[in-house]
DNA sequence: TTGACTTATGCAATCGGTTGCAAATAACTT
DNA sequence: AAGTTATTTGCAACCGATTGCATAAGTCAA
């Protein structure tokens, strides 16, 4: 038997020590049963008005505050959602946590955060963990393998960002055509060979913008150097930098915003100028306007995803049919700033052409 | 009675259909009790060895997972322990979260996350949600009063970052000394009126700058104007840069790194030049080197801080006694990098003086 | 063989709610 | 006044675990 607070006298607690009030409590006072007073809070319409009143008013007097997980216990309703990330350091992912969080909190949901640390065993983990406490979880750039996923979403609602799997609900953000669109200013600005550093190979959205800026560079008659990152971070960008500036690039697209400005400050570091010697573009406008000089890049749309998300995850929820193929589609833009230009004079013999 | 999944035969669910197994199934399976199941994961050491592996066998086989929830209910433990932050975007606390996070994953406890959106009010009602569902709850910049975090501190575990309360546990990143450096650097650099941006009233790091910062102008002579932010955001730093620039002062200490890169955006914006018309130095280190140029700041520490915050919470779960006064003090140091400098020629009265 | 101890297991109460069903009471009909 | 129908309430089972206590089985010495 669990240790409690609270003096036992006679089998039963004592009300006076007792730590929190339960509904027998307020039925004990106010000379009810349980029933009622768990009516009071969820089927009032059911009761004599008089009643819920004088209930209302005890618990309001004793400071009453139902048991979440009690009731869980019975309805198979936790009231819980679940975010798992790869990681909460990343920029892009913030402004997403938060939309969904503020979102839940308005609709009376709260919120268990994961963050992966880029693991997919770490997010297994933390998933089963959350599995048992959660209505349903929603996976941001997933670093798991397709069956991985089928086999959690099979015994639990999910929502995925920035992955595509047909059957489940998904939130996408486009940036092929983003992507594009910056290979294209690139081309026409007189570049004729650049890096892609690329993110990891379980992203989604890493995939997408290699495939896009494949494709671009091919359409542009372009050199691509593909430049995987040792990891999405700062540090990775700075490391991947130098490897593009030996290829002799004239321009960089990175795969997010993070490692973009990892790479500015090892270009600067060498004494490479933005954009004069190398233009360079990030992904994902997490960093709006917190950089000097502003960084050109591919809008975020991350808070939208959020709340899509959510929004998704909740209906899986409640018609679990799971009938309806749900996918929402964001679409990126290129957003150019201070850190894309046309190419040093010396790599642009096609410069006028422009 | 609840709506499960799994068709109901003579009273009794259909293993077949069932969807997730309980302790029960693995009972009737073993050919044995609950107690027995439930003491084979809680204290093999009781059980006879053979009945240990012969359930956990079973366990393993049909995909057991203990319902948490249930194992709450009847134990008082939750796992789960709860962060409440003002606002997840700030980057001064996804590093904390991720350290909290982590540490909370490798101790096996799970993470609810709340953004109060710096409303004290949506921060109560946070915690009221969390309150039930958790063995404790950290608040971090908490922007409530300390009456109101007394009442909450009564009946639940709590521990405070940057807070300082006698009595709960606590963990202080202490930027008092820091301040004074960095005002210090500024005066020996020949500046003589400088402003304080200030951030939230309720925020003690807010009340332990700004004193610092006072302190500090007394002692040197200079001139301070404190410019209270409308909110601590980058827009808010905006705002305010505009009204340092109006009153004359030749450098900015700012509540925190957004709102210092928001002054940088709108000092640039006017075509002021930082550090050489003035200079800008902000606070937490939230950007290392994210940002161009380097900005000047006060070390941030917030990872240490929520390694600290998540072990005295522990520490107050485990002993509620609270009979200790725990109290952890981090100091913060200037960190000088490119935006603070010498004064402009026309206000340096004194500049050779260094 | 029997009493004294261990060791292994099961019984049943409990945690704090929810809810189907039935009983009690109130309100209308005719 | 008797019969019907609506409103309000209470009983008791249930959700899925944990655990104090008691019983059953096993060990061992005398």
């Amino acid at each position: 038997m669990p240790k409690r607070e609270g003096t036992t006298i006679a089998g039963k607690r004592d009300p006076k020590t007792r730590v929190k009030p339960t509904l027998d409590e307020i039925a004990e006072r106010a000379n009810t049963s349980r029933s009622t007073v768990s009516r009071a809070f969820s089927r009032p319409d059911l009761l004599n008005p008089k009643t819920v009143a004088q209930i209302l008013a005890i618990a309001e007097e004793i400071g009453y505050r139902p048991n979440n997980m009690a009731r869980a216990l019975s309805t198979g309703r936790t009231g819980n959602i679940g975010l798992l990330v790869p990681d909460i350091a990343n920029p892009f992912f913030p402004p997403l946590i938060k939309a969904i969080q503020s979102q839940a909190d308005a609709l009376g949901l709260c919120l268990f955060l994961g963050s992966s640390g880029e693991s997919g065993a770490r997010e297994n983990t933390l998933f089963e963990r959350l599995a048992g406490q959660t209505d349903g979880i929603i996976l941001a750039s997933t670093r798991l393998s397709e069956a991985q996923v089928k086999i959690h979403a099979a015994r639990h609602p999910i929502t995925l960002i920035n992955r595509d799997m047909a059957g489940l609900p998904r939130v996408l953000i486009d940036t092929q055509a983003a992507v594009m669109e910056a290979v294209g200013f690139l081309a026409e600005n007189g570049h004729r060979h650049i890096a892609y550093l690329s993110g990891p190979k379980e992203s989604w959205s890493n995939q997408q913008r290699m495939e896009a800026a494949t494709e671009a560079c091919r359409r542009t008659d372009m050199r691509l150097s593909i430049i995987p990152l040792s990891e999405p971070s700062f540090e990775g960008g700075e490391a991947a930098a130098e490897e593009a500036v030996a290829a002799g690039v004239t321009a960089i697209l990175a795969f997010d915003d993070l490692t973009a400005q990892g790479a500015h400050a090892r270009l600067s570091a060498l004494g490479i100028d933005v954009p004069r010697d190398i233009s360079l573009i990030g992904c994902d406008d997490a960093l709006p306007a917190m950089t000097y000089p502003a960084l050109s890049t591919l809008s975020g749309l991350s808070q939208e995803a959020g709340r899509h998300a959510l929004k998704l995850l909740c209906d899986a929820i409640e018609h679990r049919d799971g009938s309806q193929d749900m996918k929402v589609v964001l679409g990126a833009r290129f957003i150019l700033r201070d850190t894309a230009g046309p190419a040093p004079a010396g790599d642009a013999k096609d410069r006028d052409r422009s």
